[in-house]
DNA sequence: GCATTTTCCGCAAACGTTTGCCTGTCCTAT
DNA sequence: ATAGGACAGGCAAACGTTTGCGGAAAATGC
């Protein structure tokens, strides 16, 4: 152990020419000649020889690392946008630095702070369910990172991000349960933090009006994505005099958690009540009851327009470029089972 | 935007002192006297001063950071036991890098090799499944990059590990069914670089010894953990003339897809054929039928455990000190549904 | 009041790489 | 013959921080 790696001075020195010639050779720069050329690769092969990335990281001020901050790893909507954020990231030779904030907010900021002083290159966020403010995201802009943020988007403006066209998706949904005889669609919605910009209740909305329907308040509930929270949301809806005979559910974790809690019900699922949903993750296949339709909201698609914009907003920083602020929106898709 | 951000230079200009000073000021180093000291964080405070950690990284030889190598993030078994790595690393003031193998080897090795450029302090890893040699691993020694594996450890010698006695529980887990009446009892293994170190298969053959039973070679077979793999390896214990009664399986995973296929083939699950199998993960709670035991690995104790050996594992390197090969073996536990 | 210790701080090198600028040599065209 | 250009490569600074060493001033001991 203890081997001194081989750098850019040593083979300079055993060549008997400068760094700067070793380092110029190495990057095949023209006004090198063929023959030091030559030379300084075949001794850079011969010891093996490999940049100290973090002195260039140092030099260059980039470190080709990018961050990814969000609610958990659990979640396979989460784990599928990792996917596209990691192929992405590969192919421009950046490595992703991983935080979960476990909807925790002070743990989020721990994490955008952490991320800044490892001074990625830019970063990707997907806010947590107690995020209220982002000021720590802002805070970015004077270290000149750039911050993309998907699918749990914050309703700010000034930022860049990618997320999902969910109005459409919902009128869709629901339309789709008004066909189907129910009257009365319950919307078992998530946290308030993340309704700020409540597409999937406007869509419900929308798709009442559309049908003339009346909306009931009382149809509305929240949960904090908690199993419990969920529960308490459910119960809430069972306890209405007029009961919904479906449920617009915020995503496929809260519509199982509130599936498994309406067999123990004794509730008949599909008959009683029916569920449709977003996310359309792929344990839903395993499970009996899944619910009838969920909204694909493509997080792999997601991902990698994140990362693709971020790397956009990347090059900008480095050529000095003002960017302007980009919000892609991306189609949704109901899937009926 | 385009700020310059303040440096220890900027503030030692500015104070007419040097920058060592500045820097020891910084430190609460002794030498440097209380009333500079004060003047000297003061104004550090005033310029939002923050030290450029890739300074420090590229002069200190360290990044206080982790690099995290697993077959994919989809399994739950993994997301757990990145919970349990990351919060042991943010303890350490540590952060995560994370790459996803998906089971390849080839990107396993760019993956390590790009670590090893980011110049990790360290690294922690489940290997692929097809991941027959661990050169790739092994070349971190020259680099003073120690690694750890956890839950699939490659059979090798001179490797450190953690990784979960399922010999015990295996036994224990076969044992049940047969004490449950059953005489022909299938092994569903993964694929044979998953094997090697077999300790799956010993209890099933400990168990079958124990209880006098003979071992039908016919009835263990293999999935490459693919779903039409394990729908081969499952057609492949079917068709046998003597049917088991009751299958070990390599993971919950695998027997999801069986379980799933085998109600297809219209086959009573609990009655024509029972399940138990590995992992015990949380999303078997929401299936009609899960495996009717399941062994718990503790994915998020074995992240801790496997993070707490990377940290003395650098904490030694960095005194200079030989480490010497340690193989933590947590127990697992066969939890009954 | 002199010698000695203590207190406080600066100098400069170092980590490994990149890059603007300069210098020298050789070739070529006038 | 000389100017001009092309080619090859060296010098030195720079990125921001840490740290061993040394030294001046102040405090202490007698």
């Amino acid at each position: 152990m203890e081997k001194k790696l081989p750098t850019i001075k040593e083979i300079a020195r055993r060549l008997n020419i400068s760094a700067s010639t070793v380092s110029r050779a190495l990057h095949d720069h023209p006004s090198i000649g063929l023959r030091t050329k030559m030379a300084v690769k075949k001794l850079a092969a011969e010891l093996n020889y490999e940049p100290n990335q973090t002195a260039i990281f140092f030099k260059q001020r980039k470190t080709f690392t990018i961050g990814l901050v969000l609610p958990n790893l659990r979640e396979e909507f989460f784990s599928a946008a990792i996917n596209g954020i990691e192929d992405v990231a590969i192919d421009h030779n950046y490595i992703v630095l991983i935080g979960q904030s476990h909807d925790d907010l002070a743990r989020e900021q721990k994490l955008v702070e952490s991320m800044k002083n490892h001074r990625v290159d830019g970063i990707i966020a997907s806010i947590s369910s107690s995020t209220t403010h982002i000021e720590h995201f802002e805070q970015m802009k004077n270290y000149d990172i750039p911050v993309v943020f998907f699918d749990r988007v914050p309703d700010a403006k000034d930022i860049h991000s990618v997320s999902c066209n969910l109005y459409d998706s919902s009128v869709e949904a629901v339309e789709w349960l008004i066909k189907k005889g129910h009257k009365r669609i319950g919307y078992l919605q998530g946290p308030p933090t993340l309704n700020m910009k409540n597409e999937r209740l406007d869509g419900y909305m929308e798709a009442h009006k559309k049908h003339k329907l009346p909306v009931d308040e009382s149809l509305i509930v929240s949960t904090d994505l908690s199993v419990e929270g969920t529960q308490k949301a459910f119960d809430a809806l069972m306890l209405l005099k007029k009961r919904p005979t479906a449920i617009l559910s915020f995503n496929d974790y809260v519509t199982l958690d509130a599936i498994h809690y309406a067999r123990q019900k004794k509730l008949a699922i599909n008959k009683d009540i029916c569920f449709v949903s977003y996310a359309n993750v792929p344990v839903t296949q395993y499970v009996e009851y899944p619910p009838l339709a969920s909204v694909e909201q493509f997080p792999y698609d997601q991902g990698v327009s994140a990362t693709e914009l971020l790397f956009r907003l990347i090059d900008k920083k480095t050529s000095r470029l003002e960017a302007p602020y980009e919000n892609i929106v991306l189609k949704s898709e109901l899937i009926i089972r």
